[in-house]
DNA sequence: AAACGTACCAACCGCTGTGAT
DNA sequence: AATCACAGCGGTTGGTACGTT
C-alpha cells in the first residue's frame, strides 16, 4: 500500500513546469499516466485539472468581456448548467472560470433583485445592463439578444459531436503545437491577460527547452513507438530525467 | 490599523459516460 | 455482457485579495 502520499491543494511554480513539460512530451490525455511518470505527488485526475484550468497555452485571463458576459447568459438560458458545453463557445475560457462566473453573477443578480422587490416603488424594468433580470439556476434569464446575432451560438450543432474546445484534452502534440501558437497570437493582439511568473517560466521553456526536447525526442517517438511502453513499465527513470533537466534548464535563472 | 464582509479563483470530490478488455 | 480504468463534468469548498466600516 503505501501509495506515495498524494499532494493536495495549491500547485507550485515547480510542479505546474513538470506538468508543462510532460504534456509536451506526452500529450494531454493518460492522465495517470502523466502523472505517474512525472514524479508528481499528484492524481491524474488533479494533473488534468490544472492543465485544463491554468497552464493551457489557450487560456484568455483576465476579465470576461461585456459580449463574453452575454454569450454566458443567452448560452446558460439554453443549456442551463453546461458548463463545459457553454465553455466551448467561449475561446480560452473554462468551465471552471464561467461556472465561477455564473455563481458571482446570479449571486449578485439574486441581491438586486431581492432588492428591487422589498422597495415596491421600483418597476419591473429599471434595467442597468447587468441587473434586474435574476438568473438562477432554476430560472434563467436571457437578454434581449438573439442567438441569431451569436455566429458562435448559431454554428453550434445540438448534439455535442466532438468539438474541440481548447480544454478538450485532445493528446497529441501535433495538435497543441500549432493551436498554442496561433492561441499566442490571439493573446498578443488582446493583451488582456496578466502573466504571472510562471507563464513566464513556461515561456521561455517553450521557447528554448522543450522546443528543443520536443525535437530531440519526437524521432525516437517515431522510431521506438515501444519506447513509450517500456517506459510505463519502468517509469522511475523518469524523475531522474526530470531532475537533471531541472537542474539545467532556464528555472535556475 | 484592525476587523469584517464580499468577490473571486483554484482545487477537490463524487458521479457519470465511454472505451478497452 | 460484464467489468474495469480513465476522462470529463458539475457541485462544492477553502483560501485570498480587496473593499468597507
Amino acid at each position: 500500500m503505501v501509495q506515495d502520499e498524494i499532494r493536495k491543494g495549491p500547485w507550485t511554480e515547480h510542479e505546474d513546469v513538470q506538468l508543462v513539460f510532460y504534456v509536451n512530451l506526452f500529450g494531454d490525455r493518460r492522465w495517470d499516466f502523466i502523472a505517474k511518470v512525472s514524479g508528481l505527488k499528484r492524481t491524474g485526475k488533479s494533473c488534468r485539472l490544472r492543465w485544463v484550468n491554468y497552464l493551457h497555452p489557450g487560456l484568455k485571463r483576465g476579465k470576461m468581456t461585456p459580449y463574453e458576459e452575454r454569450l454566458v447568459v443567452e448560452l446558460h438560458s439554453k443549456w442551463g448548467n453546461r458548463w463545459s458545453r457553454i465553455a466551448r463557445k467561449l475561446p480560452g475560457r473554462t468551465d471552471n472560470e464561467i461556472k465561477n462566473y455564473w455563481r458571482t453573477h446570479t449571486r449578485k443578480k439574486a441581491q438586486e433583485k431581492k432588492q428591487t422587490m422589498s422597495s415596491p416603488s421600483s418597476g419591473s424594468n429599471c434595467s442597468s445592463p447587468t441587473s434586474s433580470n435574476a438568473p438562477t439556476d432554476s430560472m434563467p434569464v436571457v437578454e434581449s439578444f438573439s442567438p441569431s446575432n451569436n455566429p458562435a451560438v448559431d454554428s453550434m450543432p445540438v448534439k455535442e459531436n466532438k468539438e474541440r474546445s481548447f480544454y478538450d484534452t485532445g493528446g497529441d502534440i501535433e495538435m497543441w503545437a500549432p493551436m498554442a501558437k496561433k492561441d499566442k497570437e490571439v493573446e498578443e493582439s488582446d493583451k488582456v491577460y496578466n502573466m504571472d511568473d510562471i507563464w513566464k517560466d513556461i515561456d521561455l521553456l517553450e521557447n528554448d527547452t522543450i522546443k528543443s526536447i520536443q525535437t530531440m525526442t519526437s524521432p525516437i517517438w517515431n522510431f521506438c513507438p515501444d519506447l513509450l511502453w517500456m517506459m510505463e513499465e519502468d517509469s522511475r527513470m523518469f524523475p531522474t530525467m526530470t531532475d537533471q533537466f531541472f537542474a539545467s534548464s532556464t528555472l535556475t535563472g
